[in-house]
DNA sequence: TAGGCCATCTGGTCCT
DNA sequence: AGGACCAGATGGCCTA
């Protein structure tokens, strides 16, 4: 049996909403000790030192009446045969390297959201939504100036994700489940209807809260154009489509820091933004807005409110 | 048990 | 020729 060598990579995440603990990395697969057909064909080319092999071969099939339709398959020689296994394992190898590095960019990507934990990683493709949506929103803050409230900010970063992986970024934004339910009839959103300080873990896919939907996936759009001015991502999908882009694509570094974890019926948080390219902007008062040389050393302390 | 998520293998395609 | 990238297939693990 042929096994490769494997080292531990960091992509071995222990949690996400869906699971106590990820599993463990399967072993690896033994190569196949008999290469397909295809295999075979995909590397008929530079058969210089076993040409002879397969039309000796050949020429043994067609005495024996077994000629066959289509293209001449021609056997490989054990040499070749060697080789082309040699390659396939560091073809492998390769792509398990590749995607590996893959998955550590997106650990990356998850320390940066703005829900970040140890205990509940998101999935890729959550990861993925969160970070188009926190993109979204704080471009719109940037291009409108408009400090919208904790709720609605909430609500942007949360279209188009899971229900489980809302309940996560409700936690960790210390916010009640329910406050993302419009109120039955009413085009108000409660924000505090049912306060209860609760982390990330207790607002999760785990607690009892989970139990009830929240919402049906992409009902509500209305607060978002409320407080933007251009449509919601998950509304007309302008980022899924490819069409459109952020209305503003700054190539700085954007951190969330949500000011008062702890008593956030203030709904105070700061936008902290560092560009190399772009100063600040007086219209965006309300902001502490600071230079990528002061602040982006601490930008996970500026995240660490989100992250658990 | 079904569904979600994952890692890995595999063959095809494109690029250098 | 060989590597990077991609997508499909497969099987394992976990949760509801």
């Amino acid at each position: 049996m042929l096994t490769l060598p494997f080292e531990e990579a960091s992509c071995n995440l222990p949690d996400n909403p869906y699971r106590a603990s990820w599993p463990s990395k399967p072993p690896i697969k033994p190569v196949k000790p008999e290469p397909s057909t295809a295999l075979e064909d995909a590397h008929e080319c530079g058969r210089e030192d076993d040409e002879r092999d397969g039309e000796e071969e050949e020429e043994e099939e067609e005495e024996a009446g077994m000629r066959r339709r289509g293209p001449r398959k021609r056997k490989l020689s054990q040499a070749r045969l060697d080789r082309v296994r040699l390659r396939r394992i560091e073809a492998n190898a390769r792509e398990r390297n590749r995607m590996h590095g893959l998955n550590n960019a997106l650990d990356s990507l998850r320390k940066v959201v703005p829900c970040y934990s140890k205990t509940q990683k998101l999935s890729k493709i959550e990861t993925l939504r969160l970070a188009k949506n926190y993109i979204w929103a704080l471009s719109e803050i940037l291009s409108t100036g408009k400090r919208p409230d904790l709720l609605s900010f909430v609500q942007t970063l949360c279209k188009g994700l899971s229900q489980p992986t809302t309940n996560l970024v409700a936690g960790c934004l210390q916010l009640n489940a329910r406050s993302f339910i419009p109120e039955p009839g009413g085009e108000s959103f409660s924000l505090y209807p049912a306060y209860h300080h609760r982390g990330a873990e207790a607002v999760g896919s785990n607690s009892s809260d989970s139990s009830r939907p929240l919402r049906a996936y992409g009902s509500y759009c209305g607060p978002y154009e409320a407080l933007y001015e251009s449509p919601s991502p998950d509304c007309s999908s302008p980022l899924d489509g490819g069409a459109l882009s952020p209305p503003i694509n700054f190539n700085g570094i954007f951190s969330l820091k949500h000011e008062e974890p702890a008593d956030y019926r203030s709904c105070h948080y700061s936008l902290r933004y560092c560009s190399l390219s772009q100063g600040p902007s007086a219209d965006i008062g309300p902001y502490d807005i600071h230079l990528r040389g002061q602040f982006y050393p601490v930008q996970d302390e500026l995240n660490t409110p989100f992250h658990n």
